[in-house]
RNA sequence: GCGGCUGUAGCUCAGUUGGUUAGAGCGUCGGAUUGUGGCUCCGAAGGUCGGUGGUUCGAGCCCACCCAGCCGUACCA
């Protein structure tokens, strides 16, 4: 069939292309995060998908190429570009360019594809969608913990319930302060550092024990490849893993208080409350943990002062968690990171459960503005992975996303091609009606043309054929109704003569009678 | 990148120890029905068996290499 020099339709591998129903629900969905986050107070700014690769940090060290991980060319100048791979560092280029017509602290949200050329898989494609919201030129935590809350109420308007998600926050100066504490506070251990960093990133997949495997000599996995570990000695290891046991420890020392285990027990220290109690224990057990760290301490201190500011807020009912284990990219947080959750699991189309994991994160970068400027810029902001989470949102059947709710064009149907220009006259007048409309524009009798329109989810056909026309009327069919009445009629002559859900009208009365039949499927 | 698994019609798959002309279901198109989308029946189209090379009288099946996809792992700024 192919002949040698057909050209094959391919699409590169981790692209995809986007349906209508795609695209509606995307647009729903983005317009439910842009009301939130205008809520807020935060300005749309949009910058092109391209960017010089220095400005977004991307060459390698030593080396005289960009990151393979980014998709790059060089200009007529010989200049490195490149797609840009998140939306924060062009926000960062934008934000020091334009720094003197600002107003700061800077609100700015935005959202837009982005790039990345790294292996593909399932949920993780080359090119995908985000939608950030940051504040540039404030150093307070309450700017940390209005992005938290921000982050909970979008996903509340996106109609995922409390308790189907959690917004983790941690400070990376927390994780700085045990690798002090440790003894991996030089800069000749930063390797060392990034290792456990990754190693910590990966409790969710491997539990503690994987973990504590990669602290330590390094770890076998089931296809038998060896991942080197940090190779810390017993006493470091235990010391890094004392975070992640800081809810035990708040529920062994609860325990043991006679009150409190009792209050536990009939349901006093639970929502708010106990939450309350959680997040007090953690952060003493991390000045516990942190003491000679004066980094790790400012660290517990500015986490203690943002579950003091979302609790001002009543987000410290469990949407709102203090989590020593969350990690968040390796490179450019400074301070706070938080991480947005989903905590549900549902089956997939194969029956196996899925857990959707990590939809949104971001942090405190103080650094990535004032590589452009000659003063410090503090800013903090967090990024939606609006692709996965919209793959949770379906799966939830969420009815923001309006799935189902479709429907095409009212189909003029083309009796006699003699006459093309009094379909296209009906068209017109449904068309000024406010009535999407098409004449059938293809080469198919009638048979076809049904069909033609019921694939286009057509709520109704006109048809005018001659004996029609010579009495100036139009007969309109609902292929909605007229399916739901097939279901009862199993005799094929009887189903044609019936005319099922058809009426006759006067074609002056045409665009009256569709929008009637339209107005049985509204949806909204 | 590393390890494993899988590639047969648009889709899901069958194909015997290597043996003649590679099959099924679904989908598509046409007909029964020249003016009615469903149901039913009948029919048709649709294949470089992932690619290249090799072994053999003979390869969808065996071998080598390559490509693609999936799973795990690493990396993910």
């Amino acid at each position: 069939m192919a002949s040698p020099e057909t050209l094959k339709a391919r699409l590169p591998r981790g692209l995809v292309d986007r349906g209508p129903e795609e695209i509606k629900a995307t647009e729903k969905m983005l317009a439910k995060i842009r009301a939130q986050y205008e809520l807020y107070g935060f300005e749309p700014v949009e910058t092109p998908l391209i960017e010089y690769t220095d400005a977004l940090g991307k060459f390698l060290p030593d080396q005289d190429r960009p990151n393979e991980g980014v998709f790059s060319f060089q200009d007529d100048d010989e200049q490195w570009l490149s797609l840009r791979y998140d939306l924060t560092a062009p926000l960062a280029r934008f934000a020091a360019e334009s720094w003197d017509k600002l107003a700061k602290p800077y609100r700015s949200y935005r959202n837009g594809w982005v790039f990345r050329n790294e292996k593909p898989g399932p949920g993780r494609f080359r090119q995908f969608m985000q939608f950030d919201a940051d504040i540039v030129g404030s150093a307070s935590v309450a700017a940390d913990a209005e992005i938290c809350m921000l982050m909970a109420d979008t996903l509340e308007a996106l109609g995922l319930k409390r308790g189907q998600y959690v917004v983790k926050v941690n400070n990376r100066k927390v994780l700085d302060g045990v690798m002090e504490a440790i003894g991996l506070g030089a800069p000749e251990d930063a390797g060392k550092r990034l290792t456990v960093l990754r190693a910590i990133d990966k409790l969710d997949r491997l539990g503690i024990d994987g973990v504590r495997l990669l602290l330590g000599e390094g770890r076998k996995d089931d296809s038998g490849d060896f991942t080197k570990g940090a190779g810390l000695s017993d006493e470091q290891i235990a010391r890094v893993l004392a975070l992640f046991e800081m809810d035990a420890r708040v529920e062994a020392v609860r325990d043991h208080n006679p009150v409190l285990a009792e209050g536990a027990k009939v349901g006093v220290f639970s929502g708010a409350a106990h939450e309350t109690m959680r997040a007090r224990g953690i952060i003493a057990g991390l000045t516990d943990n942190l003491q000679g760290s004066a980094r790790g301490l400012e660290g517990a201190a500015e986490l203690k002062e943002i579950w003091q500011l979302v609790s001002a807020g009543a987000y410290n009912d469990g949407r709102i968690r203090i989590d020593p284990s969350v990690v968040r990219g390796l490179e450019y947080y400074t301070g706070p990171v938080y991480e947005a959750e989903l905590t549900f699991e549902v089956p997939n189309d194969d029956g196996q459960i899925v857990r959707f994991g990590s939809v949104g994160g971001g942090g405190r970068y103080d650094g990535l503005v004032s590589r452009f400027l000659p003063e410090p810029v503090p800013a903090t902001g967090f990024s939606i992975g609006v692709s996965r989470l919209m793959a949770a949102l379906k799966a939830i059947k969420s009815p923001i996303l309006g799935l189902g709710e479709t429907h095409g064009p009212v189909v003029v149907l083309v009796m006699d091609k003699a006459e093309t220009a009094a379909y296209q006259a009906l068209v017109t007048a449904l068309r000024h009606g406010g009535i999407a409309a098409e004449m059938y524009l293809g080469a198919s009798g009638m048979k076809a043309q049904m069909k033609y329109a019921d694939r286009r989810k057509a709520p109704c056909v006109v048809i005018q054929g001659s004996n029609e026309r010579e009495n100036g009327v139009v007969q309109l069919k609902d292929l909605v109704e007229g399916a739901r009445l097939s279901a009862g009629i199993t005799d094929n002559k009887e189903w044609r003569e019936s005319r099922p859900a058809q009426v006759t009208v006067p074609v002056s009365a045409m665009v009256g009678a569709v929008a009637d039949i339209l107005a049985r499927y509204r949806t909204e």
